[in-house]
DNA sequence: GCATGTACGGTACGCCATACGGAGTTGCTT
DNA sequence: AAGCAACTCCGTATGGCGTACCGTACATGC
């Protein structure tokens, strides 16, 4: 648990700390912290007031330390955030391919990781940025998630493809959708005030004549929806898309119907 | 061009910053710079050196002025960031969705915004946060693109869910493909040199026993694709789950077909 | 009992965005 | 022609941040 000087990403360092491997101390003074207590800690106060306040400082006060002690346990903010990212991905639960079909055990995943980002908005503005880490839910993670896809007739590469497919556009729809309410605009101002406050301009400034498509769907009321009411209705979309190129890559099997007694619904 | 106080988030002066609508002054001396020589210089800034690179006093320094200087013109950050993005996306060209049909003009907005990550990539770190901002660019491409699935018998909703689907997908995938070879690894080691540096790790810690479908899929050498390999695959596919929709909203088409003298195409 | 390696954390450095206010400049008003 | 208001430019200062450095206190192995 020795600090070490570490210059810049070490991944020998950080995987250790994703892992938990790396064995603590025998001669120094008892630890009076844990990885795990600064981490959640960490993860309370994105939480309740998003990444802008997680500070290190923020972070020590609320455990009652000071600010340094943190870097006994965690090379940098950085390395900490990876290991926040991966431990609330621990609270997805993973479904069960061969019992579900592939369809539904994707749309679990798919519905799993957008209701984390609800409970966790800050978790949209770390997957972005190199959550391939590689810690341990997110290595279970994509095992659950390839597992869904696999004996079905794809190649590895369609296999990865696929659900890359899927996390991406979930991921994509639930960036809009959570940093529109969040600090999107920045601090101050929510939402709903800000558009407000801003129709009078943009009906200016946006005339129909010259945005008449947008100004059709705006009319109908559609922005008013939250941004991410359209989630349910594209992710069937990209569900029908993968479906329709396992049929191609099975085309035995619709000739080969009659076969099976039941072919559920 | 008077500075205001602003407080928090003033969307009335955002919005006239964006469509550089507000009248010059008269009366004090000339003004040195400009909103664009301001914008453009943040854009190389950020371009040669990323997000991170980009700073008042970095923008300041580029233009030869002082720092406070620039808070004559812009807000602040945030807003210039706005602007930022608002720019660069007018380099995209918006396609004629009535020449093209509507799947090639969806392809040619996938592709353009890829394009355009891969120009600047640090516009996915902002089109996740409120670039709902609907600035010129951002209108025009927003008009362009509903125009390419307005008059296919979807409903306005609809529209802007396929849309949305589109949007959502290629910006998922823009996003790990660009932040992996970015700053992603903050700073210090390339994405190479770093995952040649984890491998040997990752091979102790992941063990085939557990996750046999991940490493199935990794011994395949997916993995050491470009992270965005998979972007052609994935868009097709989304593609193929629009095209079925759209089919299925003109069920009549192909009964009904010899009514009207033309229904062009 | 002493050396060693560790935990803790105060202080300090160099960044950042930006509030404030002064000095200099321009053009309108009288 | 004079005065003043509005404006630009920007030096200084404030309060934040991550974290390097290092002194002090402590627990163990020898």
């Amino acid at each position: 648990m020795a600090r070490e000087k570490s210059g810049r990403a070490n991944p020998a360092r950080t995987l250790a700390l994703l892992w938990r491997t790396g064995e603590e101390p025998t001669r120094g003074p008892k630890q009076g912290l844990t990885v795990d207590r600064i981490v959640h800690a960490a993860i309370e106060i994105a939480d309740a007031d998003g990444l802008g306040a997680l500070s290190m400082r923020a972070v020590a006060e609320r455990l009652g330390v000071g600010t340094m002690s943190l870097y006994t346990y965690v090379p940098g903010k950085a390395e900490l955030l990876h290991v926040m990212f991966d431990t609330v991905l621990g609270e997805n639960e993973l479904p069960d391919a061969a019992g579900l079909g592939w369809r539904t055990a994707l749309e679990r995943h798919a519905h799993a990781d957008h209701a984390l980002a609800q409970r966790h908005p800050w978790v949209v503005q770390l997957w972005g940025p190199g959550l391939l880490l590689m810690g341990p839910r997110i290595t279970a993670r994509a095992e659950s998630t390839l597992r869904t896809v696999a004996h079905l007739g794809l190649t590895e590469t369609e296999m990865a493809h696929v659900v890359g497919l899927v996390d991406a556009y979930v991921r994509g729809v639930t960036q809009v959708a959570v940093d529109v309410n969040r600090d999107a605009v920045s601090s101050g101002v929510g939402y709903e005030d800000w558009w407000a406050e801003s129709t009078p301009y943009l009906e200016r400034l946006i005339q129909p004549a010259h945005f008449p498509t947008l100004t059709r769907v705006w009319a109908a009321g559609t922005y008013e929806e939250a941004p991410d009411a359209g989630f349910e209705f594209g992710l069937r979309l990209v569900l029908d898309g993968i479906e329709a190129l396992i049929r191609s890559r099975r085309p035995a099997e619709p000739i080969a119907a009659a076969e099976p007694p039941a072919t559920q619904e």
